[in-house]
DNA sequence: ACATGAATAT
DNA sequence: TATATTCATG
């Protein structure tokens, strides 16, 4: 309310560090997140581990950041490398094969698909694989599927103990992510099989490619940084969305503050307001070409439906329409 | 051979 | 901490 406040704010934007101090290597016009997190790292190490370049990205909120588009030229440079295969000098900076994926980062629509997912199958049936096929998120692969559910059955578990005793609630810092999403009630008694098998989505087609990922989610980047407002303040329905960024800092999370939002509904702030929050790209599987159904270990009739073509409408940018409308699951719940 | 899940690593 | 990767099993 007094000048002081706006002095501050001059003065904090005067000493942000200018871009070139951001980004000091040339080969950076990429964010220094994107590209490592593909790996292209300077002919250098034989590790494909390297990570990070530490730097403090006080990566503004301008949505304008994304990196997506640049991030796929590299990509496609460094897939392009990778399928070529060129099998020459193994051992110097042969990103070859071993290519190392960017970080998934699990958003609560994300997350939201994985819950959707797993209450359709029950949770006996919901194994990696087959939560993965139904996400039908293109660029998630099995391991991170299973990686998460190894987390979210913990955090079950935990839920299930104070639901019987009673008493404080999870931990808001610890599961902000799941309790996004609302535990289907089956979930806490191991027992019944919902079954209730409505339309599932059946998964697309699909061509797990990793390149797919990066160009679905640059186009989708695109997309949704055109149309930034899909529909008003509440949820962001979007579709799923398979953000990936560094490690080191999410580019946000301030530790001071207290919180984003309310935890138990939905605790994302506003999420293209000023940028805070993270873009998160949406990509799911929409490769109508191949078929791949090699499973007939599962008992879960909703599997069977090769109906399900639930593609989202991104193309809603051109008309301010806001139709936007994408056809997750039937679930209405969220 | 392949998927799972727990343990472990980053 | 969140996610990835490894590893013993089935």
């Amino acid at each position: 309310m007094r000048e002081d406040d706006s002095d501050w704010f001059a003065r904090w934007e005067e000493e942000l560090p200018s871009p070139e101090e951001l980004m000091p290597i040339s080969q950076s016009l990429i964010s220094p997140d994107l590209a490592l997190a593909f790996d292209i790292r300077s002919p250098n190490h034989g590790n494909g581990n390297s990570n990070q370049p530490h730097h403090h990205q006080t990566t503004p909120p301008t949505p304008s950041q994304l990196q997506l588009p640049s991030s796929q030229a590299n990509s496609s440079a460094e897939f392009a490398a990778d399928s070529a295969d060129l099998g020459s000098g193994a051992a110097g900076d042969e990103p070859a094969r071993t290519l190392k994926r960017p970080r998934l980062v699990w958003t609560p629509q994300l997350h939201k698909r994985f819950v959707d997912a797993v209450a359709h199958l029950g949770i006996k049936n919901a194994v990696p694989k087959t939560i993965m096929q139904l996400m039908s998120v293109d660029g998630l692969t099995r391991e991170n599927v299973a990686s998460h559910l190894q987390k979210y059955r913990l955090y079950l578990k935990r839920m299930q103990g104070l639901s019987s005793g009673g008493g404080a609630g999870s931990d808001p810092a610890t599961d902000r992510l799941f309790a996004s999403s609302p535990v289907p009630a089956h979930f806490l008694h191991p027992n019944r099989v919902p079954s209730s098998d409505h339309f599932m989505p059946s998964f697309v087609p699909i061509a797990t490619l990793q390149q797919q990922q990066q160009m679905a989610a640059a186009a989708a980047a695109a997309a949704a940084a055109a149309n930034p407002h899909l529909q008003p303040p509440q949820f962001h329905r979007q579709i799923a969305a398979a953000h990936f960024s560094s490690p080191t800092n999410g580019g946000f999370s301030s530790p001071t503050n207290g919180q984003f939002g309310s935890p138990t509904s939905n605790g994302f702030g506003s999420p293209t307001a000023n940028g805070k929050f993270d873009p998160s790209f949406l990509a799911v599987r929409q490769t109508p070409q191949q078929q791949q159904q090699p499973i007939h270990r599962m008992s879960t009739p909703s599997l069977h439906s090769p109906v399900g073509n639930y593609v989202e409408d991104l193309e809603s940018a051109n008309a301010n329409g806001g139709r936007t409308v994408l056809t997750l699951f039937p679930t209405r719940d969220d």
